[in-house]
DNA sequence: CCCATTTAATTCAGTATTCAACATTTACGG
DNA sequence: CCGTAAATGTTGAATACTGAATTAAATGGG
């Protein structure tokens, strides 16, 4: 069983560091949020045209895409359906196995994507990036690196 | 205006960087709800227990509840509706300014408080803190800290 | 070759979040 | 004081997310 007294609670220094991650984080995304915004775009639909631009053809399967945005298959498909409306992507049905869907970026998706990267960047810089010296950001990877992996082996489905 | 060739691009380490600090807030957050789920709780109910634990009373202000949490009045309005119907905390008028409302803690949210703390704390441990060499913790912390100032600081409303 | 499993993706119902509109009370400038 | 502006919270409709159930196609053992 566990006693309170047993519990390892969080040090001072542990409780702030992880409020801090918290905090970043949340505050992180709403900030990228307003600076996309007056693009008509969400992050979420952001980080779908960088996946599809960095793809091969600009396209990738609907499992590929949900597994590289850490989306299930269920939001990523709603997902798409707006983008869809939005005319940034496209459905297109799958020639050697064809219970499979591909996500296709338009004309007009890659054109969206091209237009509004530069000032995505600009924003990743000014929040986030730039704001570390230069030796720390390396040594912050570092550290995460070990966190990222655990807890991709950690999830099973999302 | 902003042209292609212009745009500061992120080096290869800049964007390792970014994405898995990306990955690691996504995953955690995933992690740590999951983790909860045994108990009925979500991220946002915890930390809305935790913040009213804390409290001077176990009251606070839905004001101050919404600035420490990170969230927009609205939001915050129905999240406590519907932790008040699942018995963890209840409303309470505010003598000195009749606008204001009071989020209390009831007894059985205090009680639910101190069941779920242990495991929760033990969550952040194995899959966040204890994964970071020591030393690592306190270069992680003092990296992210200026990041938090200067978002807090670009903000105005949630 | 067939049937049982697994995999791909969507759909549906329930829940949560956002955004704008609203009501109420307080603050403040003249 | 008065009236306008600002602050506190809630509400409702539209949108988004979740998890389970569903459809359809591929895989694989006997």
């Amino acid at each position: 069983m566990t006693t309170d007294s047993d519990t390892p609670w969080l040090t001072d220094q542990e409780q702030r560091a992880w409020r801090t991650h918290l905090d970043v984080s949340r505050l992180l995304m709403h900030q990228l949020e307003r600076d996309l915004q007056p693009f008509g775009l969400t992050n979420n639909d952001y980080e779908i045209l960088v996946n599809l631009s960095e793809a091969e053809d600009h396209r990738l399967r609907m499992s590929d895409l949900a597994t590289s945005t850490l989306q299930s298959k269920s939001r990523l498909s709603h997902q798409i359906t707006r983008m869809e409306n939005a005319g940034l992507v496209r459905r297109e049905s799958c020639e050697s196995d064809r219970r499979g869907l591909y996500a296709v970026l338009t004309e007009e998706g890659w054109d969206t994507m091209r237009r509004v990267a530069p000032h995505h960047v600009a924003s990743v810089r000014k929040h986030f990036i730039d704001l570390f010296p230069a030796e720390d950001l390396q040594a912050f990877r570092a550290s995460l690196t070990p966190v990222a992996e655990h807890l991709r082996k950690e999830r099973g489905g999302l």
